[in-house]
RNA sequence: CGGAGUGUAGUAUAGUGGUAGUAUAAAUGCUUUGGGAGCAUUAGGUCCGAGUUCGAUUCUCGGCACUCCGACCA
């Protein structure tokens, strides 16, 4: 893409209502825009960078048997009667409006009763079972106070899926390929190394839910992490009794500040059974379907890769996710040649790999923009690099430079 | 929801009971071109409402918005 479509540009400073450094950086960068406390709408490179994130978890989703759907948002009040979680004094932070006929509906704040209740429509007997709907839509909670920019917000996007098996044994199962698929997604997105799996408070049905921290001092929850195993326990259930059942030993953990990037959960019966939500097995007879949830916020993730990486310069996107691969600078001069030369590299690499910042604007300003937003590589093409029949590569995260040829050129993309 | 604070141009900020200033971004022209260039010209602003006052952007009250600390986060 060449920069001047760009109807966004960069700033210089960071606007005064924001603290959290993803926020600033993204609002900086042009990559979202804050329409109110909590709530941010995705520019053209912030939808860039939603997307990668949401193919990613796409695959994973997928090649555990996910298939993707799309609920509604909004939201019939009955069926949340149904499981007590209509009510304001149960769930306090709904959005709710009302229809035109006077009837009430919610924006969904998450989507156990939506997938209950449709399951309930087409599940009948054990041949329909399990099943493993998902999908990626907006989320909204009334938040009392939102900060941490993207990182929790009022209105957000996740990609939720949920599991319907015939019972624990299947469920467990999955849960297990769950979590490895979950592992595979936070490494591909390129926090991996930052993030354990972390066992939390269980609910009803099991000792211990999962959650996916990713270290990092923006993150909200403490946790207590076992750097060899890559394992930790949240604050939340953190005691002798938990500690000694996972085999871990008190004096090796180490307290730390994490956001919950993913959670994956046993459900149990809580949700199938006030939709009597039930299937005939094999001998006929009547059983519960068993469920899980399994949760990733797409907004978060991204704030959160920012806040891991990024340095006094600016984001630095994991490749995975950038929204480009490559910045292209052109070092404005009289000679046609490099003019010519960075309209040849872009066509080559494809305006799906290159921001070409193809603006009148001085080499300083285009280094500092390029470093801001964050991609990669960065291509630069001058006359003092055509005269040297190289071109000039900067890894953005590294700082080095490579003097290459074109040919090598290719082999990078 | 409890506590604290802040609202001035697209952005970041200064200041004042009496014509609102600077930087940056923007427009035009000329010069310039490897780490946020220079000169000139132009355009652009006091959150909303009420009160006090001859006069309010400034003081008072109310509203709204935003930020921070805490609580909450199914």
């Amino acid at each position: 893409m060449r920069q001047s479509q760009l109807f966004t540009k960069t700033r210089r400073e960071a606007p005064s209502d924001e603290t959290a450094k993803n926020a600033q950086l993204l609002v900086r960068g042009g990559y979202i825009h804050k329409e109110m406390a909590g709530v941010y709408s995705y520019l053209p490179l912030g939808l860039k960078v939603i997307k990668k994130i949401e193919n990613i978890i796409r695959e994973e989703m997928n090649s555990i048997g996910g298939i993707e759907m799309k609920t509604s948002i909004l939201q019939n009040k009955e069926i949340w009667e149904k499981t007590n979680r209509w009510d304001d004094n149960v769930v306090d932070n709904w959005f709710k409006t009302k229809l035109k006929n006077g009837g009430e509906v919610g924006l969904s704040f998450t989507n156990e009763e939506a997938y209950s209740n449709i399951l309930k429509q087409y599940v009948n007997s054990y041949k329909d079972l399990p099943a493993y709907p998902y999908d990626f839509k907006e989320i909204f909670r009334n938040e009392v106070r939102s900060k941490s920019g993207i990182i929790r917000g009022r209105e957000f996007y996740w990609k939720a899926l949920y599991s319907f098996s015939k019972d624990e044994e299947e469920h467990n199962v999955f849960y297990e390929k769950a979590k490895i698929a979950y592992q595979k997604i936070f490494e591909r997105v390129g926090i991996g190394g930052s993030t354990y799996i972390t066992f939390s408070s269980g609910g009803t049905f099991s000792k211990f839910s999962h959650e996916f921290q990713t270290l990092t001092e923006a993150g909200e929850d403490i946790i207590y992490i076992d750097e060899k195993s890559k394992v930790a326990i949240n604050k939340e259930v953190f005691n002798d009794e938990v500690i000694e059942s996972l085999g871990l030993k008190k004096e090796k953990l180490v307290e730390k500040k994490g956001v919950e990037v993913g959670n994956i959960f046993t459900l149990g019966t809580k949700f199938s059974e006030p939709f009597n939500l039930k299937y005939k097995n094999e001998k006929g007879e009547d059983e519960m379907v068993f469920m899980g949830s399994y949760g990733i916020g797409l907004g978060r993730l991204m704030g959160t890769i920012v806040e891991l990486f990024a340095d006094d310069k600016g984001i630095v996107w994991p490749e995975a996710v950038a929204p480009f691969k490559f910045s292209l600078i052109e070092i404005a001069s009289e000679k046609p040649e490099v003019k010519e030369m960075a309209e040849k590299i872009y066509k080559k690499l494809g305006e799906a790999n290159v921001l070409y910042d193809d603006k009148d604007l001085r080499a300083g300003e285009k280094f500092a923009d390029a470093d801001l937003l964050g991609m990669p590589y960065q291509i630069i093409v001058s006359e003092k690099n055509i005269a040297s029949g190289k071109l000039e590569i900067k890894n953005r995260k590294t700082g080095e430079i490579k003097m290459i040829s074109e040919d090598e050129l290719q082999n990078l993309c």
